[in-house]
DNA sequence: AAATAATATGTCGCAAGCGATATAAATAAA
DNA sequence: TTTATTTATATCGCTTGCGACATATTATTT
C-alpha cells in the first residue's frame, strides 16, 4: 500500500456511508411492521410535519432529486398512503396529500425513534456525543448542499 | 405535528443518510475521471491495501452482502479492473485479484482524498471535529455491526 | 405578442443495496 | 462413512439514487 490516504480507515466518507446503511438496517424491522421502507418513512415524516406540499418541497427537505422522489411517491400512492394532484394555481406543481391511511401511520411510527435509541443504549455513546455528531453532520450537509 | 420525535431534524439517521449521499456526490467528478463509481472505488481501496483476497473478505471490509458485492465485482471484471477465480485450496472461495489496469488506478486515485479535503476547507469544520465525527461513526458502526 | 428563459415534474437506463432463496463445497456430527 | 451443518458464493426481484434528457407550464425579455 503505497498511499496511506487511500486506506479505508483514513476516509471520512466510508464511515458515513457504512453507518447510514447500518442504521437503516436497524429501522427495517420496525418499518416492516408498517409496511414501508426507510425513504418512504422520511417522506412521510415530511408530510406529517406539513401536509399538502409540492413534490419540489419534498425533494428539498430530503435533499433528493425528482427522478428519485417521483417514483417513490408513485409507489406510496399505489399503497394508498398519499394522493398526487396537479395544483390549480400552478399547473406545473403536483400537490402531495396524506390519505387517512397515511395519517394513521403517524401514531405507530411515533414509537420508532424511542426504539432506535433503546437499540443504541449499549453502544456507550453519550447523549452529548450524539448531539455533537448530528451537529457535525449538519455542518457538512449545509455546506455541501448550498455549495 | 403531534410527535416531535418524528421531526426530520430530530433524527440521527437522516443526517447520516443525507451526508452520505452528499459526500458521495463530491467524489463523483473525481471518480468519473477514473471511470469508476464510489462502491467500486472503496472495493479497489480494499484491494490496493491487500490484493488476492476472497469475495467474503471484501464483503466484511465494506460491510456489504454478497448479493451486492458479487454483481459489483462482476462489473469491475467486465471493466478489466480485476479478475475472479475459484480458489484451488477451497473451491467455495473466489479469489479477487487486481489487473494491471486496476493497480494502475491507485496512482490517480491517490490525489482524490486531498481534493476532497480541499473541497471541505471552507466548511468551518476543524480537523478535530472531523476526527471526532469519524470516531463517533465508528463507535456506531462497530456496535451495530457486531450486534 | 412572440421569443426566451426559468421552473416543476417526469421518463429512461443503469448501478447499488438487500431480503429471500439456491447451490456447491468443506466441516462436523452421528 | 453417511448425514447434517456450516461456509462461500451466487441469482432473482424489488426499491433506491442519479445522470441525461423530455415535456409542459409560468415568468421574463425583447
Amino acid at each position: 500500500m503505497a498511499h496511506d490516504q487511500l486506506k479505508l480507515s483514513n476516509q471520512i466518507c466510508f464511515p458515513v456511508y457504512a453507518a447510514s446503511r447500518l442504521i437503516t438496517r436497524e429501522y427495517q424491522p420496525h418499518l416492516d411492521e408498517l409496511g414501508i421502507t426507510y425513504p418512504q418513512y422520511i417522506a412521510l415524516m415530511v408530510l406529517w410535519e406539513k401536509d399538502e406540499i409540492s413534490v419540489n418541497e419534498i425533494t428539498q427537505k430530503l435533499i433528493l432529486n425528482t427522478n428519485t422522489v417521483t417514483p417513490l411517491l408513485k409507489r406510496m400512492e399505489l399503497q394508498g398512503l398519499i394522493t398526487r394532484q396537479r395544483s390549480n394555481t400552478d399547473e406545473r406543481k403536483v400537490i402531495v396529500k396524506l390519505t387517512q391511511k397515511g395519517k394513521a401511520l403517524e401514531e405507530k411510527a411515533a414509537e420508532i425513534p424511542q426504539k432506535l435509541i433503546e437499540g443504541l443504549a449499549d453502544s456507550n455513546m453519550t447523549v452529548n456525543e450524539l448531539i455533537s455528531l448530528k451537529e457535525s453532520l449538519y455542518q457538512i450537509i449545509n455546506f455541501l448542499h448550498n455549495k
